[in-house]
DNA sequence: ATGGCTGGGCGCCCCAGA
C-alpha cells in the first residue's frame, strides 16, 4: 500500500496538479494539507472522477486537511485534536483506511518567534505529542502524516544557520520534534535514507527549487507495527518543477502487505 | 539582512505562508 502526503497549498487552485500527481504517482491512499477551502467547496466531484473517495476538514482561507483513499472505505475517527487550543483551525483529522489508522496533521507555521503564534506552535505540539501518545499505546498500525512545519536536524535546512531562530527550527520546536519520536514513531523517510539530504519544500522565492535550497518538513511517522513493513520512501521531487505547482513536494511510503 | 513569490479574499491591496 502506498501512502502519501501532500501539502497542496489552495485544493482548487491546484486541482489540474493534484489530479496529474494522482494519475502519474497512482497513491493509494493520501492525506492533503492548506486545502485554503471551506467544506462546501472542497472539489469532491473531480477527486471521485479520478477514483478517490475522500473525508476533509476545510476552513475558509487557511488551513484544512483531507484524506483520499482509493482502496477501499475510508472511516473517519476524529476531526480536530483532542484539546485543541483554538478548534477553529481546522489543522487534523483521522481515519481508518485499509487497516492502517491515519492522522494527517498541518502543524502550525508559528513565526514570527517569539509571539502569540509561536506560542500556539508550542500548544498545538504539546496537543498532537499527548494524543499520539494514545495513539501508540492502542497497538494499532498508526501513522501520523503531514506538514509538521519542522527541520528534525540540520540535515534537514540547505543552511542551517540562517534558521535557528526560526519557528520551524528553533530548539524547542526540534526538541518537541525529537520527543515525539522518542514515543516509539519511525520518521519513515529518515529511517530508509540515513545521512541523505532530502527536501519536501522549496520556496517560491529566489528560485529555490532551481539551487535546491529546501527544507524537508512533511513527514511520515509509523508506529512499530507499520514500521516493520515499511519498504520504500520517497519525495516525489519532480512535482515541485510543474506549472503553477504547490511549494511542497508529495512525500510517499510504500507499506508491505501484511 | 532583506526581499523575493503565490493563493485566497469580497478584491483594484492585504494577509499568511516558511
Amino acid at each position: 500500500m502506498k501512502i502519501a502526503t501532500y501539502n497542496v497549498n489552495g485544493v482548487n487552485g491546484r486541482l489540474p496538479v493534484l489530479l496529474r500527481w494522482l494519475e502519474s504517482s497512482a497513491p493509494d491512499v493520501v492525506v492533503l494539507q492548506e486545502l485554503k477551502a471551506p467544506d462546501t467547496r472542497f472539489p469532491a466531484d473531480a477527486i471521485a472522477d479520478a477514483g478517490y473517495q475522500a473525508v476533509w476538514h476545510g476552513q475558509k482561507s487557511w488551513n484544512g486537511v483531507a484524506i483520499l483513499s482509493r482502496v477501499g472505505e475510508i472511516h473517519e475517527t476524529r476531526r480536530g485534536l483532542p484539546n485543541d487550543p483554538d478548534p477553529a483551525q481546522s489543522r487534523y483529522i483521522e481515519a481508518a483506511v485499509n487497516g492502517v489508522l491515519i492522522g494527517g496533521l498541518y502543524l502550525p507555521n508559528g513565526n514570527p518567534r517569539p509571539g502569540p503564534k509561536f506560542d500556539y506552535k508550542i500548544a498545538w505540539f504539546e496537543a498532537l505529542i499527548a494524543h499520539a501518545d494514545g495513539l501508540l499505546a492502542s497497538g494499532l498500525p498508526v501513522m501520523l502524516a503531514g506538514d509538521f512545519n519542522v527541520m528534525p536536524t540540520e540535515l534537514d535546512v540547505y543552511k542551517p544557520e540562517r534558521w535557528t531562530d526560526d519557528a520551524l527550527f528553533a530548539p524547542e520546536i526540534r526538541a518537541a520534534y525529537a520527543r515525539l519520536l522518542d514515543q516509539g514513531w519511525t520518521d519513515a523517510l529518515r529511517k530508509l535514507h540515513p545521512g541523505e539530504t532530502i527536501y519536501t519544500f522549496w520556496d517560491y522565492f529566489r528560485n529555490a527549487y532551481t539551487r535546491n535550497a529546501g527544507l524537508r518538513i512533511d513527514h511520515l511517522l509509523l508506529s512499530p507495527p507499520l514500521a516493520a513493513r515499511l519498504v520504500d520512501a520517497q519525495v516525489d521531487r519532480e512535482v515541485r518543477g510543474w506549472e503553477k505547482t504547490s511549494d511542497h513536494a508529495p512525500v510517499w511510503i510504500e507499506l508491505a502487505d501484511k
